[in-house]
DNA sequence: TATTGTTATACTCTATAACTATA
DNA sequence: TATAGTTATAGAGTATAACAATA
């Protein structure tokens, strides 16, 4: 290791979030537009999946675990439950609150979405090579990293 | 190379598409919302940089490069006039197109930012180690294939 | 007092549609 | 006809503020 000059922060750490700022907009954009293919919003999709992997939650959680407002979270849950995709039950020993579930047909809907190859990004996804696929996946940790507060 | 039996599309390309989903959605909030502090939001400041990098450009240049309708980055950059940043001159031969360049205020308001060390995530990148800073640029041209139409 | 959830309101980003002007 | 830009309108996503109910 050899002694370098002090690096100026800005010159070293900016090109990386300009980059990513560019990389990210243009992604961000086409995931929000094929999302909702099919009448269910990003955000909704976002949820449903995860109370699929981790199964009932309260708004205040789901609000948490993807860094926006109990409020938002609130909307976004409410259009879910008139679509009669997830239900609600009060909880079972704090009356504030309510666990959200998927409901039967909330489930069907996600299978249906998975099996449809519904957007181009997943065949965006499939043409990848290996060597992308795995570059990508050696991101995420830190692009999720990245995203927490 | 060895016969695989063939893989189901949906169960090779659905976790890492989600997780890909999943790892964006926070990201994108989080840039969202810390370009916002000091009163430029985050197209504002893509556009900016993005004037800065590659000189002047017009509305349906800009629309086509962050991959959004010219009537969005029409509204951009009005906003982006209005505070004096950039500035619109009649395109050279063509009377129906304009040219839009950082003004003096732009590139200072720009310098600025930079200088600001203004958002946490310019932190969050300057404290990733050398292995997580390899991972995200790798990752950076698949992102920005996966980013375009 | 702190937390959960709700309601009301507003802003940003983006889209679609319809129009004018120029090529 | 096709393209560049504008204007009008709408919707999704999110935020802040103020409030009620419960812990």
């Amino acid at each position: 290791m050899t002694v370098r000059p002090p690096l100026e922060p800005d010159a070293a750490a900016d090109p990386l979030g300009e980059d990513l700022l560019r990389a990210i907009g243009p992604l961000m954009r086409r995931l929000r537009t094929e999302s909702n293919a099919g009448g269910l919003s990003w955000s909704q999709r976002v949820v449903m999946g995860r109370l699929t992997r981790e199964g009932a939650a309260t708004t205040a959680d789901l609000a948490r675990a993807e860094n926006v407002k109990p409020q938002s979270m609130g909307a976004t849950l409410a259009a879910l439950e008139g679509e009669g995709l997830v239900a609600r039950t009060p909880h079972p020993t704090d009356g504030r609150q309510f666990l959200y579930e998927l409901t039967e047909k909330g489930s069907a809907t996600r299978d249906e979405y998975r099996s449809l190859k519904r957007d181009r990004l997943a065949a965006a996804l499939t043409a990848l090579d290996e060597e992308e696929i795995a570059a990508l996946r050696a991101a995420l940790p830190v692009l999720r990293h990245l995203g927490e507060n």
